[in-house]
DNA sequence: CGATAACTGAAACACGCGTTCCAGTTAGAG
DNA sequence: CTCTAACTGGAACGCGTGTTTCAGTTATCG
């Protein structure tokens, strides 16, 4: 009996799911081929009963490629949190987000209708990381304070994932979208 | 022989089809169900394949019944890019824009893998409208123009998509998206 | 009324995809 | 080297969904 989801106990299994998890990675920043399992496989030369069996279906294959590529960018945030100014990291750190789903919108794709605890985890932290920035920059008073935040956070993360998905992902689109969102962000001018 | 995706020659055929496309439509509208043929079938009180029948395949149905939906909503845009201000014309026609996709947003899950050539001609005159829009608001100076205007159409489409998708859907939401955009698509004051 | 061509719809089919089976292969301990 | 349990992967399966078939029904013309 092998270990579902868990690590195979020889060496060349072992180095098999780690064929199969790059393989998935590859192809999640790789769009226009579909993420089935038959095509990881293929990529990794595998057979597909063994790609699933290493991780114990799609799913969990997809969950840990998927918070592997996002983990870096969750602790990123928490960087930027301490370093810069609120205003500042949110900026920098909204550009780093959008380029990140640029280049992986494969990922954007797969989130509606899997199963990804790992990945909706990460997720959360994230947002957590945007509220704490949003928070610090009212506190500040270098964004307005006249909408909830609730809604500010729920403003930002939608419209990101928007611009991240639009075809074809520019820089020019990114940096428009980053300056016309944080001008928006200001406190108005009264009058 | 039928004339497929064309009009029925016979009175009941004809009331068939037009049962085919209200149950299509009114599940467009009603989210969280499969849009399948089978479903729309039993909503239509026909069997799965007269309701085929009748356009000639899934993907002809939707087209129409998406296209139903949004010919008025491109009106609309027409008539208020004549009678209003073009920054009224913006703000008032992008609110209405996402109350329509957040009370169809099953149709935003439709779009994509799925060929819709009428919806695709009318979400083109749709964009052209925008485009007008923006063109007469640079033109006014109520907008700005540091960005390109190709930037700012494809800026707004997908901001305004983004914010019709979210859960949950609230007025509330859509207020704020409208206000920070609006505010964010001002000329910067210098300094 | 017939007569007939249009129309219907349950069932069969086609197809893609994730999963599972199982006969064959192989790593790795003794 | 030998032996066995782990592992492999092509094939079979299950499932969901769009499409087609075809025996039966029905509108509609004359």
């Amino acid at each position: 009996m092998s270990t579902p989801g868990g690590n195979p106990r020889r060496a060349d299994a072992m180095r098999n799911r780690q064929l199969a998890l790059e393989a998935a990675t590859a192809l999640l920043a790789q769009p226009g081929t579909a993420l089935t399992v038959e095509a990881i496989a293929k990529r990794a030369g595998l057979g597909s009963a063994t790609v699933v069996r290493a991780f114990g279906g799609k799913d969990a294959l997809l969950d840990t490629a998927i918070s592997g590529l996002l983990e870096p960018v969750v602790q990123r945030a928490k960087t930027l949190l301490e370093k810069d100014s609120p205003e500042q990291a949110l900026r920098t750190f909204l550009g780093e987000l959008i380029a990140f789903q640029s280049a992986h919108h494969a990922i954007s794709d797969q989130l509606g209708g899997l199963d990804l605890p790992a990945t909706a985890t990460l997720e959360a932290e994230l947002v957590r990381s945007v509220d704490e920035m949003i928070a610090a920059a009212r506190a500040n008073g270098t964004i307005r304070t006249d909408l909830a935040p609730a809604v500010t956070t729920t403003l930002i993360s939608q419209a990101t994932y928007a611009i991240a998905r639009s075809q074809p992902a520019s820089q020019e689109l990114a940096d428009a979208f980053l300056t016309v969102l944080m001008d928006g962000l200001r406190p108005p001018t009264p009058g």
